[in-house]
DNA sequence: GTGACATATTCGTCAACGTGAATATATTCA
DNA sequence: TGAATATATTCACGTTGACGAATATGTCAC
C-alpha cells in the first residue's frame, strides 16, 4: 500500500503557479543545479529556496540527489508526454523573460564570483563546469 | 491610467491549478458554451460555477458574450503563443482523461437531456447545433 | 410596473499557501 | 567526540483561495 501518487494535473499547475518555482525551474533548465546557487541567485533566504524545492519535489517536478553536504535538484520529464511537452515549453517561454535570463546569466558566471554564502567548492552545474567557464 | 495589466505567467497557471476551472476548459475546447450547461453538467452549484468562470475571465484565459439571459463563454488564446501553445497542449492532454471525456459526452447530448435547469430555449453550443444532434 | 429566470456578487468560514525567524538534521573535518 | 557547513523542517502569522448560503443584478415577458 502507500503507493506513489498518480501523477496529478491539478498540483502539476500548481507547482507552475509561483515566481520563485518558475525561476527555479528556469535556473535547473536541462542541468542539475546545487541548492546553494539557488540560494546566491535569488537572493533569497535558504529556507523559502527549501520549501519552494520541497514542493517541486512533492509535485513530481524536479528530483534531488545528495552529493556529501551538497543538494542537487534536476527537473525530471513527467512520466505523461502531455506533460513534458507542457514543461518544455513553459521553459521556452521562460527562455523569453528578462528576468529570467538575468538568473540563467548570473548562474553561468556563478562560477568566478565570490559571495556571502562562499561557493568555493561548492559543485559546479554540469553545464558551467562541463565548459571550461572563459571568464575565470 | 489603469492600463488592462500584462499576461501574467504565474496567474495564468495558478488559473489552470483547480480541477474545477480544467473541467469548465476541458467542456468550453474550441466552441462557444452557455453557462446554464457547466451548471447541468458539472453538477455543481451556480454561483461556484459563476465564481470559477470570471477567475478565468480575470486570468484572461476566456472571454464573456451575453446573449439575452444568457451568458456564453469561450476560451480566448493568450497573447503569448507560448501560452497558447501550453494551452492547447493542457486540452489535448485533459482530451485524454476518462472524467473530461464523459463531461464532454454529456455536453454532447445535453439538448436532448431535460434538467432540473431546464435548458429547454437555452443556447445550444455551437458545435451542437452546427450538427444536428443526431441523438435527438 | 411585477414576476420569472439566468447569472453575478457578497459574506462568513475554513483550509492551503508564502513567508521570516528559529530550530533541526545531515555531512565533513579535525 | 565536537565544530562547521549545507540543507530541511517547524512555528506563527498574514494572505489567498474554495466553498455554501444568501442576496443582488440583468434581461425578458406580461
Amino acid at each position: 500500500m502507500a503507493r506513489k501518487a498518480q501523477f496529478d494535473i491539478q498540483q502539476f499547475f500548481q507547482a507552475l503557479g509561483d515566481n520563485t518555482r518558475l525561476r527555479l525551474l528556469n535556473l535547473m533548465g536541462e542541468q542539475e543545479v546545487c541548492v546553494c546557487y539557488f540560494v546566491e541567485i535569488l537572493g533569497a533566504p535558504q529556507p523559502k529556496i527549501s520549501r519552494h524545492l520541497a514542493y517541486l519535489r512533492n509535485a513530481g517536478i524536479v528530483s534531488a540527489r545528495r552529493e556529501g553536504k551538497w543538494m542537487h535538484y534536476r527537473i525530471v520529464m513527467p512520466p505523461h508526454i502531455g506533460a513534458t511537452q507542457i514543461l518544455r515549453q513553459t521553459l521556452d517561454w521562460l527562455n523569453e523573460d528578462k528576468a529570467m535570463q538575468t538568473d540563467r546569466a548570473r548562474l553561468a558566471k556563478a562560477c568566478c564570483a565570490p559571495s556571502k554564502y562562499d561557493l568555493d567548492g561548492a559543485p559546479l552545474p554540469a553545464a558551467v563546469s562541463a565548459q571550461s567557464c572563459g571568464a575565470c
